[in-house]
DNA sequence: TCGTAGTTACGTACACCGTACGTAGTGCGC
DNA sequence: GCGCACTACGTACGGTGTACGTAACTACGA
């Protein structure tokens, strides 16, 4: 029987073929890809062992010759999307390298947005992920600063992407779950702020949506963001 | 029998003592209070609902008087934990007073490692979130800028901070779910991290482990990345 | 070459989850 | 004081992660 024990481990660690026995029907890229395709289509919540396995056309308890946990199924899952990251060669300009990675981060999250639930620190030390620092670290060959510094940088980077998609997706996401659309949980929740407002409470809130800013722009807000970031780390500024 | 349409509904908006019938046994804040407990000693996933009816000493539907669904128990718990906010009279330095907020929260979620993970601008209704808000803008008076702009700094900072305790926390409440300590997984991740490092493939990571800065002051990291984010904002600057 | 150990495959079972639903009892509003 | 909205809560259903046992299979050591 195999060894069962609760000993810690590095799924990338393991090796993909063992030695004896019959030869695995999957990679573990066909399971990262089918539970990838499940999140996409059904949100996280729908990726579940069984799920997957169904995807994959094999048995439940079959998927845990491959993923001793379902924990590690969610790392194989950030990874095979982090290898979506696209790498070119520096430009010079760090600056917009940095942009561009940062976009390309927005748009992957977008694409699944999953994503941003899963991400964490924990996560990178995967394949992909030291790929995708490794090209970061490239593209800030320019600038003057320890590595640290620059891991910082990357770091907070990815952090504020995270964010804004996650706030970007909160209620999308949210009404996956929801017995009722997303506009009417919107409209419930505005008319209850506007019935706070109006108690004279919160007078700055109040002016604040005074101000009607008309349609906001999350691309531009986004994009205002990172400038202002980039500009924080910027050596050349004061 | 009470209406158990799928109505949108936020429970803010629902009063907590209806006309007719007994009178119920808890307030919302018991609830509230039970179910902060229970997230602060065994971590978010230990939040059930029979758990915490048990903690109040009732039977695990009649909380469903109370709290329509387990979300909502979720934003009971984030406004709880809110109210815990120190407010003060700004102080007139905007600065001075959004880095104390920033260690406020920050504080805040490490004294409730769950709160990062519930931290979703959905909850941002909630009548301590209010509150919270406008002190924040409070704070922000002297600072020339439409609310518009003040309201994103507001986000963006609270995002950071909460994305640094995230990070912070990560492996600590990993840990919790994992059959081995924290220590012997991060010795494995470390070990595999450096067994590719040693392959040669990724040069600038492997120069950012040679650096060694010594510990990492995490205090220091976190200020740091906060003073970045508010110069980011200061009008005074470029 | 052959036995065997280690592996894959997977069905069954268990404890737990959120919650739909039915029923009984309570006390305010008419 | 009648009726009804409300509280309380037991039961039950369909889902979850996964421990464990068993059967089939293959590469290695003898």
């Amino acid at each position: 029987m195999a060894d069962r024990a609760a000993v810690p481990e590095v799924i990338w660690a393991r090796p993909e073929r063992a030695g004896r026995g019959p030869k695995p029907a999957f990679r573990r890229a066909d399971i990262a890809a089918a539970a990838v395709r499940i999140a996409d289509g059904g949100g996280l919540d729908a990726v579940s062992m069984r799920h997957v396995a169904a995807e994959l056309g094999c048995g439940t308890m079959s998927l845990y010759n491959y993923v001793p946990r379902k924990e590690d199924l969610y790392e194989l899952m950030v990874d095979a999307v982090s290898g979506e990251h696209e790498e070119w060669a520096p430009s010079g300009d760090w600056r917009a390298d940095m942009i561009r990675v940062a976009h390309q981060a927005r748009t992957l999250m977008h694409r699944h947005p999953w994503l941003p639930r899963l991400m964490s620190p924990v996560y990178g030390f995967s394949p992909n992920a030291l790929r995708y620092l490794e090209h970061c670290l490239a593209c800030l060959d320019p600038v003057e600063a320890t590595y640290g510094m620059k891991m910082q940088l990357v770091g907070l980077l990815n952090g504020v992407v995270t964010m804004y998609v996650t706030n970007e997706l909160a209620t999308a996401e949210r009404s996956r779950s929801l017995p009722w659309s997303e506009d009417q949980e919107n409209a419930v929740r505005i008319a209850y702020l506007g019935s706070q407002i109006a108690g004279g409470a919160y007078p700055r809130m109040a002016a604040a949506f005074m101000e009607d800013p008309g349609p906001i722009d999350l691309d531009a807000v986004f994009d205002m963001a990172l400038a202002k970031v980039l500009d924080a780390f910027d050596p050349e500024r004061g």
